[in-house]
DNA sequence: TCTTATATGTGCTAAAGCGCACATAGCAAA
DNA sequence: TTTGCTATGTGCGCTTTAGCACATATAAGA
């Protein structure tokens, strides 16, 4: 809290962070806190007013949209290849949707008001923007196909492999009911699919553990949705 | 073709180009082509270098996520409210997805160089383009989680409304088969939901007309996300 | 060690929707 | 009028998944 703005040398594993240089970091650091991202924090809700952005250095927030009888679904996921409350950079600083922290990490979080400012200006920063928001859009609308013609088996394999992108080690601390809600299925659904990954090999798991043995097997069983969202991520970097 | 920038009072039934006005509205009048647009034109198909933004003054476009296998879905929509191709404004002029006109109409299209020169200004285009953003994050959000959770007789219902909005007249010439692509549904589905919404008043129909007959009707049985996404456009031009 | 909360296993019924086959009906061109 | 194409109606079996209910197992804490 005390010693807020990294000063001299800085570094971070968040990509967006990562890629700005001179000046244009040198205006943002001053922002810059450090902070601890434990699993269940609610960054925003739906029409919460968006003070902070959050660059992770690890973990994953779910993107989630909930309907009128609250039940929810992900629409998408943040880790370190972007930052949260991207919208609150668009003319209107209330979130669209609920946002919290699915897989625990850490990371940086700025006021919006520089981050604004910023993005009047033509620069770096305003350009990764644009970039990540397109990134955004094909993840979102890959996800809305993938939620409208994919199995959950499949869909469950996807996305324990971008939790899996986004977190450090291969045992991911989720459980049955919780992944259910992130995919809007049925927690007895996620029980039978993940029996069935279990079973041929990809995964094991226990009570809230969830361990990705065959990484590749994994990736080959998910559905094409993950290799379409990763790519276009991979663009951001290259 | 001879006559393509519109000179003097200018108008148009676009919101955002109607939202314009002087030095904002006169950069771009010179590149103001008026185009007609026929159903079943294809705008731009996956990864398409995008050359031209198109902007509605009747009409809509299906945006629409292609799986693996040819399974296609629509994500999103784009009438008068908004322009296509925003992605090509974002580092990348490749489109992301499979852009057509689902509902005939006419409108202007540009080309994306000038408007790319406007997206570093921060002046009245980048803004308008940043709450279309906004917007457009917020339709494809809710319509992944409609995609996903709600049935298809409502998701009909929704899509019904949101080709209503965006078309002169009660009469829309659609197809269930093509209302079906759209939903990622069976087209057997789809007649079934239709026969249904026909059956409560709402609607009738016949080979490939569909009327809508009761407005209000129709908007209380669609679910809650035809409201939600109406609204959020709506913002647009408060 | 005992207790308790939570995570997972499992069995059942039912609904939704797919996928296919085939029938019929309306429209248009010859 | 005839022909043919396209749109819609309909029936049926099948898969997936929802939605319950309840059993069991594991971890954490008293």
């Amino acid at each position: 809290m005390s010693t807020s703005a990294p000063t001299g040398v800085f570094s971070s594993n968040n990509f967006i962070l990562n890629s700005l240089k001179g000046d244009d970091l040198e205006r943002l650091l001053p922002y810059l806190e450090p902070v601890e991202l434990p699993q269940g924090k609610m960054l925003y809700d739906v029409d919460d007013r968006i003070r902070y952005l959050y660059f992770l250095n690890n973990g994953m927030i779910s993107v989630v949209n909930v309907g009128g009888d609250g039940v929810q679904t992900e629409v998408g996921v943040i880790g370190r290849e972007g930052f949260s409350g991207v919208e609150g950079l668009l003319g209107d600083v209330s979130s669209i949707n609920r946002q919290m922290i699915q897989l625990p990490g850490d990371g940086y979080r700025a006021r919006i008001e520089p981050l604004q400012d910023e993005m009047l200006r033509a620069g770096a920063f305003q350009q990764m923007t644009h970039k990540l928001m397109r990134a955004g859009l094909a993840q979102i609308g890959q996800t809305s196909l993938c939620n409208r013609l994919h199995k959950n088996e499949e869909r469950l394999a996807k996305w324990l492999l971008m939790c899996h992108d986004r977190f450090d080690g291969d045992m991911l601390p989720i459980t049955h009911e919780f992944a259910a809600i992130m995919l809007g299925a049925n927690r007895t659904s996620v029980t039978q699919a993940a029996g069935q990954l279990q079973d041929k090999g990809l995964i094991t798991y226990s009570r809230g553990k969830v361990r990705v043995t065959d990484r590749p097997g994994l990736e080959a069983y998910s559905c094409e949705c993950y290799r379409k969202i990763a790519a276009e991520y991979a663009r951001l970097t290259a």
